[in-house]
DNA sequence: TTATTTTTGAAATAAATATTCCATATGTAA
DNA sequence: TTACATATGGAATATTTATTTCAAAAATAA
């Protein structure tokens, strides 16, 4: 049989790769043959069936069952689950930083504690899943309407306050409209092709709001929406869209990585604006 | 049963979401839900078990194979094909830091990262140096209040938004006294004993804000201020206040660590309530 | 060479995972 | 309300997948 190694093996896929380094020359062939395998197709050991990827290396399911005890592992299934986290949690610089603070800390999570994390975290995903160019577009749009019309209710509503602030700011003409005596149709009314309507969104969803793209689109006014979900009702298939998930902490949503996505808007908004002022001028 | 939509479904992860978008509205509730989860945690869907991500769900396994089977695909392991085929090619660990290095090396950051590092590290600033024991302070005067005022301008406005939207939520008796059209003099002289003006104020710091506080601490009702500096002059010796510094990009200031101390403040404070209310009623 | 140990593959078994089926619940139209 | 359709959860079942076992093949040492 062969040996075992008797140390424990890494958990962390990083730290795994220059330890199979050490232990290489200790192994069969065939097993050689696998960890040479593994190195270089990380993701197919994370994502495939002991079955498939015994096939892709041309040896048996037994070799790979053999493959991770020798190096360790309780079976197959134990390592692989090593590889999918290094899938799972593409590096989260900050979320790393505050869990090892967490960690080192060692006493109980304090509220402060569990809600900057869930910050830090919200904002780090917003950095890698927000589409740029989708950012750019949305500014374009916002840049070029005559008016830019700010909406949304309930707890987006500190979003649209600081979108309106910073635009006015930055001399992109925009007014509120959640705050307005009228209805939707007479809101709606006020839009005209040339205008935009900045709608805010978060679940659960106000019909309000809703009701308010709903006309818009149908009248051709641009759309852009800020939501926590493409599945928003507002979010659709001829508007411009930006996704921000926030963290939930026992039930509360934060709005710290809303409030980064918006400033960002705002920002590239009155840049193109500038840019599209400095043409017209000349 | 759940009708099987006929149309091929994508077999690329980046075409399913706008095409689930489309169909989202003709879900049922349950369905709906593993949507929003699936298009927010796509890698958990490729890399669990049905039975894990139905748990995370909260549906049973059953409810995940029909959602697979109602957008048209022949099974949950179908389905979960498609996104397993999204992650392998997702830019691996290393590939990743490296090029998240060479943008910030070469000055090539684009405005997204820009603010959401200088969010970032705010709110790491934010854990380190809030004190815990501060915080929890200005919970109990806020708590105890029986009624509390929130003011603020400009930057501040949508703090005083959502702290006083959260507030509500949480069951504290709370009013904005921004929006009001009365006096300075007229509004604090609303302000009781029993009350407490929850004060947010940024540099430049505006006038107004300034004079309630003084008439605030005059009539010796509580004071609890949000500043970013303990220089404000709505920092006194005598009120309960926390300070938050936001990083600045080229001028530009975000919320994203304010709104995360609003929203402690808020929850702590609903807390404490909460016990106090307990007590009173036994 | 032979005796011995190690490695390997194929098949049997065990475990897990997905799927189907059915009874019950929920919603909807008459 | 009742009748009907749709949606849902739970348990039984089928399937897939990992693991173990064992005999045969290679490799090693005498």
């Amino acid at each position: 049989m062969t040996k075992i190694i008797q140390v424990k093996p890494p958990r962390v896929f990083s730290e795994l790769k220059p330890w199979l380094q050490d232990h290489y020359q200790d192994l069969p062939k065939r097993l050689q043959s696998v960890a040479v395998f593994a190195m270089h197709n990380p993701d197919v050991i994370a994502l495939n069936t002991i079955a498939s990827i015994s096939d892709q290396v041309s040896v048996t399911p037994s070799t790979m069952v053999r493959f991770a005890k020798s190096i360790g592992y309780q079976g197959f299934s134990d390592m692989q689950a090593v590889f999918q986290e290094s899938m799972r949690h593409v590096p989260q610089p900050y979320s790393e930083r505050l869990n090892s603070m967490q960690r080192s800390a060692g006493r109980e999570q304090t509220v402060l504690s569990q809600f900057t994390q869930a910050a830090a975290e919200s904002i780090t995903r917003l950095e890698q899943k927000v589409d740029e160019s989708a950012l750019l577009k949305a500014s374009e749009q916002l840049a070029q309407a005559r008016m830019v019309y700010i909406a949304g209710q309930g707890r987006a509503e500190p979003v649209v306050a600081y979108l309106h602030y910073t635009l006015v700011k930055l001399g992109v003409q925009s007014v509120v409209l959640s705050g307005m005596p009228h209805s939707m149709a007479d809101k709606a009314r006020m839009l005209q092709t040339d205008d935009a309507l900045l709608a805010i969104s978060f679940s659960p969803y106000t019909a309000n709001t809703r009701e308010l793209v709903d006309i818009c689109l149908l009248n051709k006014a641009k759309v852009v929406a800020l939501t926590d979900s493409t599945l928003s009702p507002i979010a659709r298939a001829d508007d411009f869209h930006l996704e921000v998930l926030e963290d939930e902490v026992s039930g509360f949503r934060g709005l710290s990585a809303t409030m980064c996505l918006a400033l960002c808007l705002a920002v590239e908004t009155g840049k193109v604006r500038a840019e599209l002022d400095k043409k017209l001028n000349i």
